[in-house]
Order: C-alpha cells, then structure tokens, then sequence
RNA sequence: GGGCCGUUAGCUCAGUUGGUAGAGCGUCUCGUUUACACCGAGAAUGUCGGCGGUUCGAGUCCGUCACGGCCCACCA
C-alpha cells in the first residue's frame, strides 16, 4: 500500500501513543542493557488541579528528549511522573466547584465532608494533566505515577517533620506573618508578589499630650539651614495606610533629626483612639522620607515590628483574619484608650472601608494634612490577588538558615550543576539570605501538621491558688515535645505510624504507656472541646487532681503543611522513602532535574535542603533551568491575562510532533522564548518533508530485501560516500549538543541535515544513480541514511519517526527500543567530502547563473570546459549524471574558447562557458559579473590587507594564516577567471 | 535601592576558546522536472544599540551610556 502524501498526525498518534503505553516502554530499565547505569528525571509534578499549559509542554518535552535518548543507548533510565496536591490552588477550585452548583460551602459541611469532596474531585478530573502528558508522548513510566498526598508520602512527610522537630530545626512561634485575607492563611514570602497600586500618601497630624508645642523648621535656604518657623501643637507624619492608625502605638524619629530631636520621649495623643503614645527615636526613621516622623504600627507592619520590639512599644492588633477592624471586645486596644464613638463604630470594617471612614473622620476633625496621590508597590497574594496583611500569629517555621549550608556547598563544590551558570548566582542569593520558612496554612488540603496539643495538667499549672477555673489559664503545649510522652511509645516518638496515631486516639479510652500509667487519652476536635472532655471527666470520675490518673485530652492542630513542603521531598517521596526499597538505591540522587527558573526558591532550593537534611545526599547531578515561553509580547502567559497558547490547540492542529521540535529548536539556553504558530507550521512542515523523502524511498523498492541495517553499506559512488559522511557529522553534533543541554543546537543540527543534505541534496543525487549501475549500493545507502534519520530524530519528534519505522522496513522492534548508533568521524570521507562540496558548488552556481540570466528552467544547455584541472575533471567525470541532471545540462563538452554570447562559470580548477547564442542579455551577464567581480575583490582586499600585515603573520595562530592564504588563491583565481569571462564578453559587444 | 539578562536581516532568534556574520519565517522573481506546493530554484536585506578602550584583528574581551525586560528588597 503507498504511503500517504502527509503524515496524519492525529490518527496515528493516537494509535502509537497506545502501542508505547500498553507496550510499557517508559517502564524503568526497559531497553537497559546489561550493567546499564542509572538515569533518572523525577517530573516536576504539576498540580493536580492543572491542564497542561505551554510551560509543561516545553518542560516535558526536554525530559522526554533526554529519557528517550537515553533509554536508546542504554541507559537504565527512569522518568517518574506524578501531581502536587497543590494547597491552596485545589482548594481553591474545590470551593468553586461548590460554590457554582449551590452545595452548601467548605465551612458549612465541615473539614471531614469537605476533604472527602476534594478527594472526589480529585479522582474524578486529578488525570487530566496526566492524560495530556501523554497526548504530548511523554514516556515516563506510568505505572508508578505518584501523588505527594498518598502512598508513603503522608510518612515520609510526617518523618521529616518529627525528625526536624527533634533537632529543633522546625518550630513553632508567635510572629508577623504574611496572611492572606482572603484565603484567610498565612503564606511565606515567596508567595507575595509586589504589585504597584494606584495609592496615596496622607499627612496626618497627631496633637501633642500635655499641651507642647514647638517651633517648626518650614522654608530652607540654599545649604538646607532653616530661614522661617511655624509653631506647631502636633506632630505630622505621613502614611499610605491611615486604616492602621487604630493601632499605632508610637512615633518614631531619627536619633539625629534636629527637627524632632527635642520632642523623644514626648507623647502624642492618638486621634479617635485617644491614646497616648510615645515619640521614640530609631535609625528607621528616614528624615528623607515622608515628613520625618513615621507612625509605628507593631502589629501590622514588619518594619514597624521590628521597631516596637526595639523601642519597647506595645503591639495592637485591630485587624481580624478578614482584615475587618475589630476593636470591640480587644483587650489590647481598649487598655489605655478612650475610644470616642465614631471610632468603635468602626468596628467590623473592612480595612479598606474603614480607611475611607477615618480620612473622613480626619477631614472633618480637622487632622488632616493633606493627601499626595501616589503610585507604590503592595504586597499581594500571588494566588488571591489581595493585599497581604502582616498579622501576628502562631505559625510554624522550618529554621532554614540551619539546613542550608549543604544546598549552598553542594552547588559550589560542583556536586550539583546548575545550568545555565547564572541561575546558580540568583540560587546562591537567596540561599544566603534565607529566612525562616513559615510552613503552616490555615487551610484543610494538605498534609495535617502531625502535633497534638495538650492542656497542661503538671500539678503546678493546675492547680489554681485563686481556686477558680484554672483550664482557662492553662498553657498549651506540644505531645511531642514533651520527653514525658514521647520518649516511651515509638508511635509518639516517631509518628510515623500515621494510620496507628489515628487509631489510638478514636479509641476512646486508650490506655496511655508510662510514665501517665493511669492516664486515659482521648482526642478532642479542638481545644475547646478539650476543656470540656476534661471538666466532664472530672465530674463524671470524680478523680483527684493527680495528673496521673486523669483523662487526657489532646487535639491536633489543624493547620497543613505548605504545599512545598512535601513537594520538597519528591525525589526520594517518589521512590518509596521512608521505605528502604530498590529504586531508591538505583535512581537516587537522580540525573537530572529539568525546571522553570520560576520555582527555583520554591521547589529547587528547597528540594536541595531537603534531601541533604533528610538523606545526607544530593537530590540531584544536574539541574537543567529553562526559560519560560512567553507570549509575543514577552509577557507570561496566564488564564488572568488571557493571553494563554494551549498546547492541546496546537497539537490537534499541528501534531505533537511539530509542537516539540519547535519548543526544542526554540530552547536556547536561559532566553525567554516567543511562540508562534507560523514556526510551528514551519516545522510540520519539516515531518512533512522527512516523511516524503521516506516516500520517495519506499516507492523506489530502498527498503526492499533487508533487515534494518546497523552498519552503513559499502559504498563505492562519491555521493553515497559522502552522506554517509555526513550522517555521521549529524550523530556527532546532535550527541554534542544534547550532552550539553544544547536542544536547540540538536534540532537545529538534525533540521539540517534532515533538508539541507539529505532531501535538498542526496534524495536528487539518488535519482540518477537509481539507473546507474550503482543503483544497488544507493538503495542500500538511502535506507541505512534514512534510518539514521528516524533514529537521531526520535527522542525529539517520536511519533512520525515510530511510524515511518513502522512503514518502511523490516524492523525487528519499535523504534523507541531500537539503539543509539556510535559512528563518528571514522565514516567520514574526506575525498567524497571534498569532491561533493565542488559538485554542490557547481551547481550552484550555474543555477544561480541561470535564473539570473532567465534562461527557462526547462531549456537544457550544451555546456563547454574551458579549462579541467586533473581533479576537477575526475570529478566532473564521477559525478556528470548528478550535474547534468540537477544543473539541467545536456551534454559537456571541451572547448579553447568561448562561444560568442556565453555564461561564465568559475569553480575551482575550472571554467566553463554555457553557450546561450541570441538568448542571453550580454549587457546583463557583464552586469553580473561585474557584481561577482566586485564581491570578490573586496574579499581579496581584506585578506591581502591581513596577509601584508606583518604583525597578523607573526601573531596570529598558522592554521589562520594558513587558511588566508589559501582563500587568497582561491578568490584570486577565481577572479582571473572572470576577468577573463568580462573581456570576452567585451569583445562580442 | 541591590542583582541578573537582553539590544545582530522586516519578524523570531543562533553565533562555544577574538579571525571579518548565519538560520527559520516573511518579502520579491521564476517554476507541475521519478518524494514533497506543508514543495523546488534563485534573489534582496545588517553602521551586530551608542561611545571609548585592549588587539595585527572585536558581534565576541574591558569600561561607560541609552533603551527594554526579569528577580530580590521596599506599603512613612
């Protein structure tokens, strides 16, 4: 049966997609050889929630090229897929989901409820990307597809926490965090984005207590001395945030700022809140900025924090977890405050209502300096899109700066390579201006923080000397830290036993091991319910208040992990650790690591700590860093700016075949790089061309009577000799520049090659020799070429090559298994090489004299030899079928002179004439040659400028000295010749 | 403010130790020759961002400026 004209993608990718996963090619070890080393890639995991965007078609098409390459030469490669839970993202879409068919929300159906539905929804629609992944031809192994919430990922993540804990390397605090309003969470720095806002900056004025006043510089002259006063009764500073004042609780200057130097230690009186507040002097005040005096709000800004705690100024939080002022029922801002009626009406504002109400408020008391509109930049959440609020809040903290002097060496020592280079600068950056990872969210989807907490009963804290409710005091603390409960009972120590701690405490009344050996544990839902578990207990058993016997409840916290924090422990999570299995021995540390820049903080760095705290050992050889494909406009693709290329478009009407080429030839290291389709067409186009020449081979019997064969043929013809070559130059170059990382120097190499030599080139070569009585050896040769051509082409467009494979030979297994070849220079014939760049010269140049002239393309000419050296004769004699067919000649022949009106052709040790009598434009050959003429002599110019140099003799490396002359010849021939060609034009005219 | 990167043909980009600039797409002309019009043949197009320096020689190395972009920090 013929071949198709096109290839149809759509068919059989389907069909051979199938064939590699029911065949389970990707399966690790498949195609190893004996004694095989290791080569292993660990996904970077998308989230679960995704569908493949042109980022993971671009990541995944890189690992795809380096697993397929390696699985043909034998490596024992695995490329283990997998998804993220991705916290927030899911359950985000999660509570969407609800949302849109009226379900009743997260809140309302409770964290049990609300877990099983996510879990739901995970099975339901959690393939998706996985699906995709295929569609692209990714082939990793897909049996062992993992998910960082199952499997052994719920120990390994539960091991890690306990044993950090222990070295003290994770704790817990009272901190600033970044809290999400919307999310109602805190999230770590990472995940606030800077976003300029239209903003502005109002001037306020606080009255000083007591009734001060002072004489306040206004005008300056030109040295910046003061030349005029005002006498104020305030103090002025200026804000972005005016909301914040309801909990400002002192005013800070420099130390050397002679305009305020006299008020430190002065009070000010908070307007609305009538506080009084102090005038503290700090380095942070910036004379410079602002009016020199700047409002410190410890609770909700980190500077201002970190001032307070400096200066000794107490902390007001006015905001709840919404960013809704709450002042009603808050301790901290009642003490010391006579709030006036407007100001509590405040309450339950929202943060930016309520800064609208007190510029309104300030207005109208007559506080107000002024307002200067002002862009500035806001931190925001990178997946609310709210501005951040600073809240204070118990979090926990992995303590980073501790685990990251091995991630910093491991790069530095070369153990770990970071590609390209200056990737491994911003990696060195930030490791070495870590701070702590805040890695609790107040969220349900992830992995629970595996702490229980406990109300002390230790006799000294319960026991109250006021006799009244001492569970209301009573201080929280964590099981595990505590030797008393820990250090008896592995499920307490270690906690790995996930499905064990559980169980222990849904029963009731587990007996508790020493040294509480009458205790009852029970767990409670939270704190609260704890109180009440042992107040009933108390009353039910009327025990005494030894802690020894009392009923223990305890209750978890309730906050998860940061997504990143079990993403972290992917390599080895993914290899079964905790677990001591085999894969972890044969794939760990893995290969390499292929990667957007973007989640070089979020998931490299963090993956290097962990993996060396945890194993003692790199995660990784190589982390290759790509960059991000972007719109035309260089922008980042996103949903929310709409300006996404969806990968499964462009397969459906490209093939996913064109799509990875394109994303290979486009993957220069470290460049952004712009999408568009006409290049994806264009490279369609190149499968397209590949296919034909298959074509064209096939319909000439070239596969006929063998096997595939491993060897190139013996071959006797100049042309056959010299793709073989040149085949040999593909394989050499394209496994250079994989080794090297360099996919876009890969595909640029095989483009080449594939068109530029074997289809522009050999395919016409063959042509005539299919009559000749070389025909046999060039069959043999376009089939070995062409294999060659499938082969090397694989790992980069796999499905069109698996095909053609499929179609054209005798074939003994698919093509994904069949082997790497290891020729190299050895194939190379310098004599063919050398003889066939004269052909291709020739040719050329009596095409271009043809066009250029507008002779017909289908006129054939009568060519003349003016002069043959003894090479170029031997080599118009080897190779006259080729010339005359591809130049469109009719037959040569010698001649003493030229013709009148005739084409010149000058080659190297030769010169011949093409007669064109009443055809040719003589005006217009002398005018092209004249333009050759000219080309020449300025190449000769500069080279006899460097040759007269003496400086360039003596300096410069012998091989280039060497080279110029040589070219100096060349061209100076040359243009004798032509000289030679203009003259006898001149005499016909 | 700190750092990184980019500026090469109309467009998108290569150009690895300094040796005199390339590819794809687009444009123009011609064309149904034993595969391919998703094609073939040919042609045109660059003060390699500006200035200065090192060198026999600079797109390539150094300095500086301009423009563009990214990352980090910063809500007075």
């Amino acid at each position: 049966m013929p071949m198709e004209k096109t290839f149809n993608a759509a068919e059989a990718e389907a069909r051979i997609s199938k064939q590699w996963i029911d065949g389970k090619v990707g399966r690790a070890g498949a195609n190893a050889r004996p004694g095989a080393t290791a080569f292993s890639i660990m996904i970077p995991p998308p989230n679960v929630t995704g569908s493949l965007h042109m980022g993971h078609a671009f990541n995944n098409t890189l690992q795809d090229i380096l697993i397929r390459w390696h699985r043909m030469r034998g490596f024992d490669t695995l490329w283990q897929p997998g998804t993220d839970h991705a916290g927030i993202a899911t359950q985000m879409v999660v509570e969407r989901e609800l949302a849109k068919t009226q379900a009743p929300s997260r809140r309302e159906m409770g964290r049990e409820a609300f877990l099983e539905k996510v879990w739901e929804w995970k099975a339901q629609s959690g393939g998706t990307i996985i699906n995709q992944l295929k569609r692209l031809g990714a082939s990793c192994d897909w049996d062992r597809e993992a998910f960082t919430m199952s499997g052994n990922f719920p120990a390994a993540v539960i091991k890690v926490f306990v044993e950090l804990y222990h070295k003290g390397l994770i704790f817990r605090g009272k901190r600033l965090v970044n809290w999400d309003p919307h999310f109602e969470t805190a999230i770590s720095d990472l995940e606030v984005e800077q976003i300029e806002v239209n903003g502005a900056m109002h001037r306020l004025r606080y009255n000083l207590a007591d009734g001060l006043n002072y004489s306040h510089p206004v005008a300056f002259d030109d040295d910046g001395n003061p030349t005029a006063f005002e006498t104020r009764d305030y103090l002025m500073v200026a804000t972005t945030r005016p909301e914040t004042m309801l909990g400002d609780t002192g005013i800070a200057v420099h130390p050397s700022d002679a305009r305020y130097a006299h008020l430190i230690g002065r009070e000010v009186i908070l307007p609305l809140v009538s506080r009084r507040i102090p005038i503290v002097a700090d380095d942070y005040a910036d004379p410079a900025k602002g009016t020199g005096a700047v409002k410190i709000t410890p609770a909700h800004d980190f500077n201002d924090w970190a001032v307070g705690a400096r200066c000794g100024l107490r902390v007001v939080n006015v905001m709840d977890t919404k960013a809704a002022i709450t002042l009603e029922g808050n301790a901290d801002f009642l003490e010391g405050a006579a709030p006036s009626p407007e100001c509590m009406a405040m309450h339950g504002l929202d943060r930016y209502a309520a800064r609208k109400e007190i510029l309104r408020l300030a207005e109208e008391q007559g506080w107000l300096d002024g307002i200067d509109a002002e862009r500035h930049p806001v931190p925001h959440g990178d997946r609310s899109k709210v501005a951040i609020e600073p809240l204070l809040t118990d979090q926990w903290f992995v303590d980073t700066a501790r685990i990251v002097g091995p991630a910093i060496d491991a790069v530095k020592n070369g153990d770990t390579a970071i590609l390209p280079e200056r990737d491994a600068k911003v990696y060195f950056h930030w490791l070495e201006n870590i701070e702590p990872w805040c890695i609790s969210r107040q969220l349900w989807w992830g992995h629970q923080i595996p702490v229980w907490y406990g109300l002390d009963l230790r006799p000294a804290g319960f026991r109250d000397d006021e006799g009244d409710n001492a569970l209301d005091e009573t201080e929280i603390f964590t099981l595990l830290a505590d030797g008393a409960f820990n250090q008896t009972d592995p499920v307490w120590h270690c906690a790995t036993d996930f499905e064990g701690v559980a169980e222990r405490f849904t029963d009731d009344l587990a007996p508790m091991p020493m040294p509480l050996a009458h205790a009852r544990i029970v767990e409670a839902a939270d704190r609260p319910a704890a109180v009440e578990a042992l107040a009933r207990a108390l009353a039910d058993y009327n025990l005494t208040q030894d802690p020894t016997h009392l009923v223990y409840p305890v209750w978890r916290d309730p906050d998860v992990l940061d997504t990143w924090f079990s993403s972290g422990l992917w390599p080895i999570g993914t290899l079964g650790w905790p677990g001591d299995t085999p894969e972890l021995h044969r794939y760990f540390p893995t290969s390499v690591l292929v990667t957007g820049f973007d989640i070089i903080f979020f998931w490299v760095a963090r993956m290097m700590m962990m993996q060396l705290a945890v194993m003692g050992q790199k995660p990784f050889s190589t982390v290759y860093v790509h960059a991000l494909v972007r719109d035309e406009k260089g922008k980042k693709m996103s949903k929310s700016l709409g300006n996404v290329l969806d990968p499964l478009d462009l397969i459906d009407e490209f093939g996913a075949d064109a799509v990875r080429f394109t994303l290979t030839a486009m993957a220069a290291m470290g460049r952004d790089l712009k999408l568009s389709k006409e290049r994806i067409a264009g490279y369609r186009n190149f499968g397209t061309k590949l296919w034909n020449a298959c074509r064209f081979a096939e319909m000439n019997g070239v596969w006929e009577g063998h096997a595939t064969q491993a060897a190139p043929p013996a071959a006797t013809a100049t042309a056959n000799r010299w793709i073989i070559g040149e085949t040999a130059k593909a394989r050499v170059e394209v496994d250079a520049a994989l080794a090297g990382f360099r996919f876009d120097q890969a595909a640029q190499a095989l483009h080449g090659f594939v068109w530029g030599k074997v289809c522009d080139w050999y395919v016409e070569f063959a042509k005539p020799l299919f009559d000749g009585e070389k025909a046999a050896e060039t069959r043999a040769t376009m089939a070995w070429v062409l294999d060659q051509c499938m082969i090397l082409l694989h790992p980069i467009t796999p499905f069109i090559t698996e095909e053609l494979w499929a179609t054209t030979g005798r074939r003994e297994k698919l093509l994904v298994h069949t082997g790497w070849p290891e020729y190299g220079p050895e194939l190379i014939d310098p004599e063919a090489d050398r003889e066939m760049t004269w052909v291709t010269g020739l040719i050329d140049d009596i095409r271009s004299a043809r066009t250029q002239m507008h002779v017909p393309v289908g006129l054939k000419l009568d060519m003349l030899a003016l002069s043959l050296s003894p090479e170029a004769r031997a080599a118009w004699e080897r190779n006259a079928a080729l010339i005359r067919r591809l130049a469109r000649i009719e037959t040569l022949s010698e001649a003493e002179i030229a013709p009148k009106g005739a084409l010149s052709i000058a080659a190297e040790g030769a010169s011949f004439a093409l007669p064109l009598d009443g055809i040719i434009d003589i005006a217009a050959e002398q005018a092209r040659l004249v333009k050759a003429l000219e080309k020449l002599e300025k190449e000769i110019t500069g080279l006899r400028a460097r040759l007269d140099n003496p400086k360039f003799i003596a300096s410069a490396k012998e091989e280039v000295v060497d080279e110029a002359r040589a070219n100096l010849e060349a061209r100076t021939e040359e243009a004798g010749m032509i000289r030679t060609a203009i003259a006898r034009l001149a005499e016909i005219a």
